[in-house]
Parts: C-alpha cells; structure tokens; sequence
RNA sequence: GCACCCGUAGCUCAGCUGGAUAGAGCGUUGCCCUCCGGAGGCAAAGGCCACAGGUUCGACUCCUGUCGGGUGCGCCA
C-alpha cells in the first residue's frame, strides 16, 4: 500500500490472494518470505510534510489530525492545489527528506508510523499474516538507489536522454513508435520507482537468496514490471534460473460496471467497507438466531461479514475485473463464504451430537452409494488443487474445490444417513467420510485465511 | 500506433498443461421436512463458447486476423 493514503478497496486484493498463496505455498512446506513492499518514500511526502509543519506552526496537535488519513491526505493536496507557495514547500521537503534532513525524518517516521498501524489494523482485522517484520518498503533502499545506478552504468545499460539517466529496451516502444525507457533517475536528480524495485530485486536475489519471487500487484503495472524484470536481468541482478513473476489482478468495479466508488464519489475505505460487511451480516445472523447471546452474535457476525469479503475476492480469477456486491457475497446461497461456513457447521454438528470426536475414528472407508463415492472421490483431489494454486498463484481454484466438495457432502447427507445408519459398519464408515471432508474444508478454508465456526 | 487483459446461459462467473453430451450460482418454474441443522437437497427450462479462418484424429482451450470492452505506454506509484 501506499502509507501516504488509507488503505482502500483496492488493496483487498493484492493482501487477500497474496495472503493465501503464501499461506499455500507453506503448506506445501516451502520457505516463503513476505516483503510488504509499501509507498512511503515517494514524492506526496513532501506534500505532507509540507502540511504537517503548517500544523505545527499553528500549535495544532498533528496525532489527532492523522486519525483519517484520508481527511489528512487531501487536506494537504487542497493545500498543495491553492497555494504555490507551499506546493514549492512541498517539493523542496522531498528532497530534504530524501537527503536525510533530521527533522524531515522525524516529521516523516511521525506520519509513517501511524500509517504503519493503520495497515497493521486492517491486516489484523483481514486475517491477514503480515506483520510489521515483513515491512520492507521503498525508503529501505534509500542508500541502495545510488549503487543501482553505478551498477548499471558500469554494464554500459545507462544512456542520457532529455536530463534523465535511462535504460532503453529494444522490445518496448511508446506511442510514436521510439524506444520507450526506463527511468532511472530524474533529471531533478530523483529517483523513481523502477529504481527501488530494481534495487529490491537486488536484495530480493543477493540478500534473501530468492528463487522465485512473486508480486502481488495491480495489472496495471504491468508493463512497468516487464521492463524492470528485463533490467534486472541484463543487470545480472538475479540468477539466470530464478524467476520473477508478475501476478497481476483486476480492478474491483462497482455494480455500475465502473470501478468501485462510494456514492460520495470517493474510493471506499477498507475499514468502513469491513465494518459495513460485519453490519449487514449481523442481521443476517440475528435473523437465523433470535435467543443468542449478543457476544456470541457478534463473534460469529465478524467472522461471517469479513470471510464474505475476502472469499467474494478470492473466488473469482485474479486476473479479471470483478464486481463488489455486498448482497451475492452475504448471499448464504452459491459459491460464497456463508454456504461453506454452514457446510462445516453442518459436519461439525454431526459429531457434537453424537459426541464423538473426529480423530477417533479409525475404520477405513467402505464406499457402495453412489454419494459416498463422489464424496470420495473429490476429497482425494485436494492435492492437486493445492498444486495448481501454488504453481499459478490462483486461489479460485481452491474456492472452486471447497465449494464443490462442500455441495457433494451435502448431496452425500442428504441421501446417506450418518448417525442412523443401517449398521454400525457403515456409521462408521460414513462418520469417517464426514471427518474427511470436515478436516478438508477446514483446512482449505484456514489456506485461504478464512476462520470456521462451530456453529453459526 | 504498440502492448497486456477480457468477450462462455437473462445476470455474476468457472472451465487446470486441447479429449467424450460446455459447468456452477443467482433469477425463473416445479418438487422434497413424523429422518443427523431447510442458512439444505432433487429436478426443469435457458448457450453458434464475440466473429472468421488455420493447426489437430479432436479446439471454449493453441495460432492468425476482425469486431467489441477495459487498461497501460518519458521523469507519480
């Protein structure tokens, strides 16, 4: 994410499928390093370092102000917009803070920790397994950008063209039909952020010994990673077999079939969007439950409301556009979060009423009815799927399998009694079928970052 | 102009490295509760897989072209 601005609908996303991927790939038992590479060295800072010392100036306490950055960000950019003045502030700040001005970085690390916490907050909130380690952002390579330049400059990749140091690609070509660069440094004597991605890249290969590095981000910079993977390569910053990969996914469109946007106009934020889900599913949960208890409610609302979001994300193919619905993704019907929560539910209710636990049985599985056997059947393909997800970093394959898996159960209980079976043979056997596809779900839905419950 | 993504049922979407009559869900129309949670299940209707060529024993899938939609393309990230 950008730390200049709130986490917003558009970072659901890349921390959603990035999340379960990683979460995939661990469970094939692989070593995975997470690297949050967020914003927080680009040229908005001075825009609100700008804005921040103005505060100061006035007395105004700056803590209580950064409660919405949102509010806080476009503050700064209406003063930024008004006044020439202080946009030259703006940009002048930039390069102070880039240069390692004291009080730049004191103003800077103030913003940057708060916005830290913010994305913490939500990742928290999402499930998600980032923590504050795995923050590794662009101004971590500040001291790196210089030595990404010499380096190219050295391999004789650098030309000068219009003020900037660039390196030009024969493969790619702009809108005139000449060679398109790749800007390394400004003409200002700024860097970009091809530059700090090459020097991530650098780290990614020479520090963290990467062999195959994935990054979650918008298709929209595509083009962007094609050029700097083809720089890192001629640069010789990675190993000839390591792979870099682009997972690219599509823009989240409102039901207007225009990217998604609050009826303000603004781009929804995370946390409200969160908080809106839990609200909607609250209702829905007290409907189905009139005499629980408002704590257990609210727990199983929560739970309910962001693994809709999240699975409504993860169903759908990474790479195209999809469209945010909060009524299909609360939908308890279809391939949505709810149904398979309610299909553990269902499993895991067997063995409470039965009392009996879900590990302790032994007997092997006899199949005759045909259920039993589709059942079967696809609880054997769950390695594969698991395979494919983390070969093509598609969780919706995943989805797919949970929420065909989870209909062929109950298909499966609806024809084949469990607890009042014909023999004691077959309860058992049937039992162990439930536990299968209990312990199945259980562990696919853990792999997407989504939480089961016993009872909803 | 070039590049990337997309075009599959009324709607929202699957279809993995080409393999048999193209699959779900929603919506529509019917069924199924003296039986383990009906937030379920069973079934019907609904498709020239944008179009045209090509490769192949075989193409929604691969190649070429056309049309339509989205996105990106020099100092933002």
């Amino acid at each position: 994410p950008n730390l200049a601005k709130e986490m917003h609908v558009g970072h659901l996303r890349s921390t959603i499928i990035g999340d379960a991927v990683t979460r995939t790939l661990e469970f094939q038992g692989q070593n995975v390093i997470r690297q949050n590479h967020v914003g927080d060295w680009g040229t908005q800072f001075g825009m609100l370092l700008a804005y921040m010392e103005e505060l100061r100036a006035q007395n105004i306490e700056i803590s209580k102000n950064l409660s919405d950055l949102e509010v806080f960000y476009r503050a700064a950019k209406g003063r930024f917009d008004e006044s020439e003045d202080f946009a030259n502030r703006a940009r002048f700040l930039v390069v102070e803070l880039q240069s390692g001005n004291e009080e730049c970085l004191t103003l800077w690390k103030e913003f940057k920790d708060i916005s830290i916490s913010h994305c913490q907050e939500a990742y928290q909130r999402l499930g998600v397994s980032l923590s504050i380690e795995d923050i590794r952002g662009e101004s971590a390579y500040d001291k790196d950008l210089a030595v990404v330049v010499s380096d190219l400059d050295k391999k004789g990749l650098l030309q000068e063209s219009q003020g900037a140091k660039c390196v030009f690609l024969d493969s790619f070509k702009n809108k005139e039909g000449e060679p398109l660069p790749v800007i390394i440094k400004k003409k200002d004597g700024g860097f970009l952020y091809a530059t700090s991605d090459l020097a991530a890249i650098r780290y990614r290969q020479s520090v963290l010994n990467a062999d195959r590095a994935l990054y979650f981000v918008d298709a929209r910079q595509g083009l962007h990673f094609q050029q700097v993977f083809e720089v890192a390569r001629l640069a010789e910053y990675i190993k000839p077999e390591t792979t870099l990969e682009h997972m690219p996914f599509g823009t989240v469109m409102g039901e207007d079939g225009k990217p998604f946007k609050t009826r303000a106009g603004s781009t929804p934020k995370l946390a409200d969007l969160l908080t809106e889900a839990e609200e909607r599913a609250y209702v829905l949960v007290k409907d189905k439950n009139k005499d629980m208890d408002e704590e257990t409610l609210r727990h199983i609302a929560s739970v309910v409301g962001i693994a809709s979001v999240k699975y409504a994300d993860l169903s759908k193919n990474r790479t195209s556009d999809y469209t945010f619905s909060f009524d299909s993704m609360l939908s308890f019907e279809g391939n949505t979060a709810p149904y398979l929560l309610y299909a553990y539910t269902r499993v895991a209710s067997i063995f409470n009423k039965a009392e009996i636990e879900m590990d302790s049985i032994t007997t092997s599985v006899s199949l005759t009815d045909e259920k039993e056997i589709d059942l079967a059947n696809k609880l054997m393909q769950f390695n594969e799927v698991i395979k494919s997800v983390a070969k093509q970093g598609m969780p919706h394959h995943l989805c797919a399998y949970l929420f065909e898996l989870a209909g062929l159960f109950s298909s499966f209980y609806e024809a084949c009694p469990i607890l009042i079976a014909e023999s004691e043979i077959q309860k058992q056997s049937r039992l162990k079928l439930a536990a299968l596809t209990a312990k199945t779900l259980k562990q696919g839905l853990s792999l997407l970052g989504i939480n089961t419950l016993e009872r909803m």
